[in-house]
DNA sequence: CGCTGTCTACCATAAGGTAGGTAATTTGAT
DNA sequence: ATCAAATTACCTACCTTATGGTAGACAGCG
């Protein structure tokens, strides 16, 4: 690995990562390519070396994100066994995403903006969702085979409802300011678990 | 009433009603004070006669959306009497707010923007909620004694998951462009009522 | 040499906002 | 009832800054 390289692989990583954060607090509207600049410490016209343009800027995010998110996922999976632990990682995830209200999972503030994102990336967006409901889906199945999750009816109306509200969770712990009501927001669905 | 004060209260409020539009649709960043204009058939200078600076026109929007939103609980309230009925005209409105994944409700497009409002409209915001979500509780309680909503844990939590479960819920019909997944998001609250 | 990643310098447009003017009304004192 | 003063709701014209984006140069490295 040569070191231009490796250079310009962190670069873009940063750049990438520091997009997310700006998009997550602020909403892809709210930050511009001279914000990401200063933040990495290059000019403008660099930025647009690496993302000629914002749309294809949102591209990356929201692929990139759902990489990572959904590699989280699988992991969950790997290392616990039941239903209710599984759930109650996923939670966990959303909650980090939250920080205590300060942020949104990148996937609900950009569905926000949505109107002014190219096509490509609503419809990386309708994929990252299509893929979480299908992991929980076969949360809620294995949940009721192992029976850790009380009161089951339909696993994928199930999955649709608990990503409905761990995303609802996040906007409520946002507008109070205040991370309880994130917990306030799921406290049902943790209810459940055995 | 005299003709001229009739033609302000008419385009300030037609401002208004269009402000809103524009921000559950495209979010508060998504829309400028030309395009407002624009749509009024006025000019930029005279929209800002009405709102002067942007953060104006955020409180504006989510005070009259406040007014008009907790009017209509009253009156669901004033109309229906079994909790469940009441419930269910709630996620109506909700249902009806997300126009099929094209829209949202104003408090959750503004919450994503949250960091660029002034603190006079995050506490709005704030208050919006703690609002609807006292008028949820009210409903979960009398759902508790006339047993029209089913498994009713405690009403304050149920209040607040239900809150999550719907803005969620319009935030992945959007997401999936797609009405079908509003209803799939609430489909396991609405299961709930009998 | 050719590629990569950065730079300076630029551009057009859009954004939020202001200054100052004007026609039509409304108000208030005579 | 009438007339000047104030107010309302709009206008044109302008300003500053930010925004997304481009052109072309240059240094370093394989």
């Amino acid at each position: 690995m040569s070191r231009s390289k490796g250079r310009q692989l962190d670069t873009k990583a940063q750049l990438l990562t520091e997009a997310e954060t700006f998009a997550r607090q602020r909403g892809f509207d709210g930050f511009s390519f001279a914000d990401l600049a200063d933040n990495a410490g290059i000019r403008k016209a660099s930025v647009h070396y690496h993302f000629p343009a914002k749309a294809d800027l949102s591209l990356a995010l929201i692929d990139h994100y759902r990489e990572v998110f959904m590699d989280r996922l699988h992991q969950i999976t790997a290392t616990e066994t039941t239903a209710s632990a599984r759930l109650l990682q996923f939670v966990d995830l959303y909650r980090q995403a939250s920080e205590g209200g300060r942020s949104l999972c990148l996937c609900v503030a950009l569905s926000v903006t949505q109107s002014a994102l190219p096509t490509d990336s609503t419809a990386a967006l309708a994929a990252f969702h299509r893929d979480v409901i299908g992991w929980l889906e076969s949360v809620f199945r294995l949940g009721g085979r192992d029976g850790s999750i009380r009161q089951i009816s339909d696993p994928r109306a199930e999955a649709q409802a608990t990503m409905a509200q761990v995303e609802g969770a996040q906007i409520m712990a946002r507008a109070a300011g205040h991370p309880a009501r994130f917990e306030a927001g799921i406290a049902t669905l943790v209810g459940r678990t055995v």
